[in-house]
DNA sequence: GTCTATAGAAGGATAGAC
DNA sequence: GTCTATCCTTCTATAGAC
C-alpha cells in the first residue's frame, strides 16, 4: 500500500489520542509529534483548527468502528449469536490493548455534549450512523439503541475497572434483549 | 442549614464543571471563580493541587448519586418497576436539564483510564461501589454489571443525541433482564 | 505545500503579605 | 486561613521564510 498522506498521518494520531485521553487533553503540538508533521501542515490541512480536525477525526473514526463491527457482526449465522460476538470481540480487544482500544468517540462525546454544538452533532451523526446499522440487524430502534447503550457502558466500565467482566455481562444482557419478541 | 463551607463550595463547583466538561477542560481558575473562592483557597485546601481535588470529588459526587439512585430505586416495590423507575427518573432529569445532568463521573472515568492512575482508581472504587449497591437488589454481579453498563451507555447517547430516547430503550432492556431467571 | 518561530491567552502551581 | 501577584509551562493560532 502507498505511504499514508501528512493529512492521513494527523488524523490517524489524532484519532489514537482523542481515543486514549480525549478532546481536551489532546494538545496540537502532541499530535504532529505523533503524527511527524511540522506543525504548519496542521493548519494548512485543517484550516479550522482544532475543532475542523476534531469534527473529521469523530466521522472517519466512526466509520471504521461501524465496519469494524459490522464485520464481526455479520460473519455470524443469527441475532443472538452477532451480539455475543461483538461484546465478546469488544471484550479481548480491551485485554489485549491494555483498555485502551475502546470507543473511538465516547470520551470526545460527553466533553463536547454541552460545550461545542459543532462536534456535538458530530458524534450524534456517527452515533445515529451505528444506530441504522443496527436497526437492519436487530429489527427496530427500540432494541437497538438498547444494545448500543449496553456497549457503549460497558466500554466504560471496563477501562476504569481493567476488566472484561462489565463487556461480558454486558453482552448477556444485549444478546438475550436483541431476541426476545418486541413490546406491545 | 449552615452556609457552605469554602472547601464545600470549592468540591461543588469541580463536580459541576467536571460532569458539564470533564477533567481536562476544567481549569483551576474557573474553578475558584465559580466557587467565589479565591485562587490561594484551593492549594490551602486541597494542597495536592487538581488531583486531590479531582480524587475528592469523584468520591463525593460518587456518593451522592448512588445515595440518589438508592433512594428512587428502594421507593418502588419490585425489581422491574424500581429499574424502571431509576431509568425514568434519568430521563426526566436529562430532558430538564438540557442533558447536562447525567453521571457526575463518566467523562472524567473515561479521561483517566489510561492517562491517571491514581483518578482511575478512585473512578474504580465508585463503580464498585455502585454495582456492590445493585448487587444487594438485583441478585447477582453479572446482571449488576449489565445495568450499570445500559445506564452509563445510555447517558453518553442521551447526552450526544439530546434525546431521552436511548435511556428509556435501555431502561426496558435492564428491567427485562434484571428481573429474568440468572443464566446456569 | 513544508516548515520554523512566535504571538497571545490560559493552564497549574507557588510565594508571601496580611 | 484569606487573598494577590506572579512564575513557568502549555495551549491554540498565525506569520512568513523557503
Amino acid at each position: 500500500m502507498a505511504a499514508p498522506s501528512t493529512r492521513d498521518r494527523i488524523l490517524t494520531a489524532t484519532g489514537e489520542l482523542f481515543r486514549r485521553q480525549g478532546y481536551a487533553a489532546t494538545g496540537l503540538k502532541s499530535v504532529v509529534s505523533e503524527a511527524r508533521a511540522p506543525f504548519g501542515s496542521l493548519y494548512h490541512h485543517f484550516p479550522g483548527g482544532k475543532q475542523q480536525l476534531a469534527s473529521e477525526v469523530i466521522h472517519a473514526s466512526g466509520a471504521y468502528f461501524q465496519a469494524l463491527v459490522c464485520a464481526v457482526y455479520d460473519e455470524q449465522a443469527d441475532t443472538a449469536a452477532a451480539i455475543d460476538a461483538v461484546f465478546a470481540g469488544a471484550a479481548d480487544t480491551l485485554a489485549a490493548t491494555d483498555y485502551e482500544d475502546a470507543c473511538p468517540i465516547t470520551t470526545v462525546a460527553l466533553e463536547v455534549a454541552s460545550t461545542d454544538e459543532v462536534l456535538r452533532r458530530a458524534t450524534a451523526e456517527v452515533f445515529e450512523s451505528w444506530t441504522g446499522a443496527l436497526v437492519e440487524r436487530v429489527g427496530d430502534r427500540d432494541r437497538a439503541l438498547a444494545v448500543l447503550s449496553a456497549l457503549e457502558g460497558a466500554f466504560v466500565l471496563c477501562r476504569a475497572l481493567r476488566s472484561t467482566e462489565p463487556m461480558l455481562a454486558a453482552g448477556r444482557m444485549a444478546a438475550a434483549h436483541a431476541t426476545r419478541a418486541p413490546a406491545a
